[in-house]
DNA sequence: TGTTTACCCGACTAAAAAGCTTGGTTATTT
DNA sequence: AAATAACCAAGCTTTTTAGTCGGGTAAACA
């Protein structure tokens, strides 16, 4: 399974719509400033998430994303999948055909460590995500701090 | 965890000395060869393994690297942390300062995947790897292929 | 109706990493 | 001395990542 910041940033995304989400969509604009990540990079992960079928949009003023399923049946596992359109270790994505049309001395061993990786991703959810007492804490902290900004741009005649 | 090709050739390399290092050093020749991995990429690699005293070289004619533990003491771990000196998923080496100082949302998440697949791999002997019937399969398959070579080239008289 | 909001989409670019090349030097053996 | 093979350092090419830009289009609301 490919690991790069772009899963990451993917899944930070979707827990935050998880997070933040219960009522009523939230813009990809709320979503860049709770989690530092650029608008339109969001924009394009945000494409791969709907056309997977893990979110859904609302256009128009007051729209946004929502999860398209119950946070407990979207895991991690789809989220970088759905990102990434990729989710093994070995070169010649589990065809077995790495040197020259046959398995190179490795294939299996990178094989099982997919699955493995994938396993263990496939077996977290947002929802279980959502639970955990250190993510509560970040996410309050977040809101705390988006707030913060709105406060001071108004004190600035913004 | 960093998974990329690096890591991959080193392992496969590796793994060519274990199976083939009992008689004598291999030289690198050998294993660009073997394993279809460019020679002046792999003297890189070795540098690396070499520092992180995985394998032990001797120079001149006849030469080569041998492992300088025996293959039960090396593990798939140690070979990736070697070439890629970097053995975590998260973006802060775990350090937990991803956003702006503080921990950001995800990140006990991928501390916990770093884990998972250290220990999987740390698990995963060079030696247990030569006793899979997959892996002699290929290596026999390779070591046939490299003579032809050698047959055809005197062949052409070179 | 028109303006605002926010999704949608494609192309483009900067920067980093990965993979590989070139051109040497040094140690050892024959 | 010649051949071999490790060692070393720049630099290059390709691919991937992350992000920008500039235009759309659909929906809401005043």
């Amino acid at each position: 399974m490919k690991l790069t910041t772009r899963g990451r940033y993917a899944v930070t995304a979707m827990l935050d719509l998880a997070l933040n989400g219960d009522k009523g969509p939230i813009s990809l604009a709320a979503i860049s400033q709770r989690q530092d990540i650029s608008l339109s990079y969001l924009e394009q992960l945000f494409a791969k998430l709907r056309k997977n079928d893990l979110v859904a949009s609302v256009r128009g003023p007051g729209g946004g994303y929502r999860l398209s399923r119950c946070r407990e049946q979207i895991n991690v596992a789809d989220i970088i999948s759905a990102v990434n359109e990729s989710t093994d270790s070995t070169s010649c994505q589990g065809k077995g055909d790495c040197q020259k049309g046959e398995a190179c001395l490795t294939h299996h061993l990178w094989d099982g460590l997919s699955h493995q990786i994938h396993d263990f991703l496939s077996g977290i959810s947002l929802g279980s995500l959502t639970e955990q007492n250190e993510v509560r804490r970040v996410s309050e902290r977040q809101i705390s701090a988006a707030e913060e900004t709105v406060v001071n741009a108004e004190a600035l005649n913004l």
